[in-house]
DNA sequence: CTCGTACAATTCGGTGCCGAACGACAACGG
DNA sequence: CCGTTGTCGTTCGGCACCGAATTGTACGAG
């Protein structure tokens, strides 16, 4: 992925738009996050994941469960920060590896646990040092301090986007429809 | 998204593991990427592309011809941080949308060239203050000095990976065979 | 000119991914 | 009891995504 300079990019997007201002240490940081966000993933994905065949978001589901236990499918979405409906599939496909199973709520007929097989729990003993190890090399250039305070500011980022991203979203439209998602299910006609 | 903390998280993981020790800081940055990848890139999607029907990587591929003009699909791939297999899907859907066009190669018959339509050009122009806005918009609580720190850190990283990880993931198989990925496309039989 | 090698983009299998629609069940009010 | 209202997981359409195989073009060696 080769990077183009900051300034040569500003000086393009001025030619495009004018003298329009550009938040360009913010434009900058949002770029950075989605590059690393690759690198990381696909780096951790052929290496340690290749092996067992597993992809990066089948592994953050694995080590969700592995660590809270027999969990609703629910909660494990929104701890993994995917769909519900995406885990619905991905939790298939692990279920086919033999790696986790559905479990029925013992009191309420809508829910389904999720939990790992003691395959999975075997698995996640041996490939979580190993997808840790990954994450150490990735971050080797940062000190100790400067993982925390990347950490720290993207933490920020997130919290934005949670505590206020709805209301801007609404106040961005601002009374307009909300403007339908061209792929999706449709009514039933 | 609901966020474990992570002390607590530590002390689970320590739990399944025992003693083994365990990368925290680093483990939180890689998490903290991209926790905060998928949610700047929700955002964005459902505020500003929304409405113009694009995806998040449909407009980065936008943003790329934009900015370069028209360029070799392989530097936009490049560019984009995406595969070339899955830019000839985007660039395809962006073409069926008006956006972009195809233009051969002059003197190269295997090179295509990809170029804005003037409905590219006209929509890039009202659309990037928008996108630019929003990602100010999620990076609003940091200074513009924690940007331009928090972008550092994260151009380490890839840095990083694009320059050890080739070499690391040989060393991490060490003459094993490659392993070969589930997915995709099988030779003819 | 004719190989063989190199490199370009596309094709394609399997999966991920979102969010609206949906069907099943729960909870509560009457 | 029985509707109503809300919540759960699943289904499904359309696109994104990777990477190996494939197809097509370029180009140097003989």
């Amino acid at each position: 992925m080769t990077q183009r300079p900051i300034v040569e990019t500003e000086q393009l997007v001025k030619a495009k738009l004018g003298d329009i201002a550009i938040r360009h240490d913010q434009m900058a940081v949002v770029a950075n996050i989605h590059r690393a966000a690759s690198a990381v993933r696909q780096h951790v994905e052929n290496s340690v994941l290749r092996g067992a065949d597993l992809t990066w978001t089948g592994f953050v589901v694995l080590w969700v469960v592995w660590i809270s236990g027999e969990t609703e499918t629910r909660l494990v979405a929104e701890e993994a920060g995917i769909s519900k409906g995406t885990l619905t599939g991905v939790a298939r496909t692990l279920e086919s590896r033999g790696l986790v199973r559905r479990i029925e709520h013992p009191s309420d007929g809508r829910r389904v646990l999720l939990g790992l097989t003691d395959e999975g729990e075997e698995l996640m003993r041996t490939l979580f040092p190993d997808f840790n190890a990954e994450e150490a090399f990735v971050a080797a250039p940062l000190s100790a301090e400067e993982c925390r305070s990347t950490a720290d500011a993207l933490r920020k980022i997130v919290v934005q986007v949670e505590t206020h991203g709805e209301e801007r979203r609404l106040e961005l439209l601002d009374g307009a429809e909300p403007a339908p998602r061209r792929s999706g299910r449709r009514a039933k006609g």
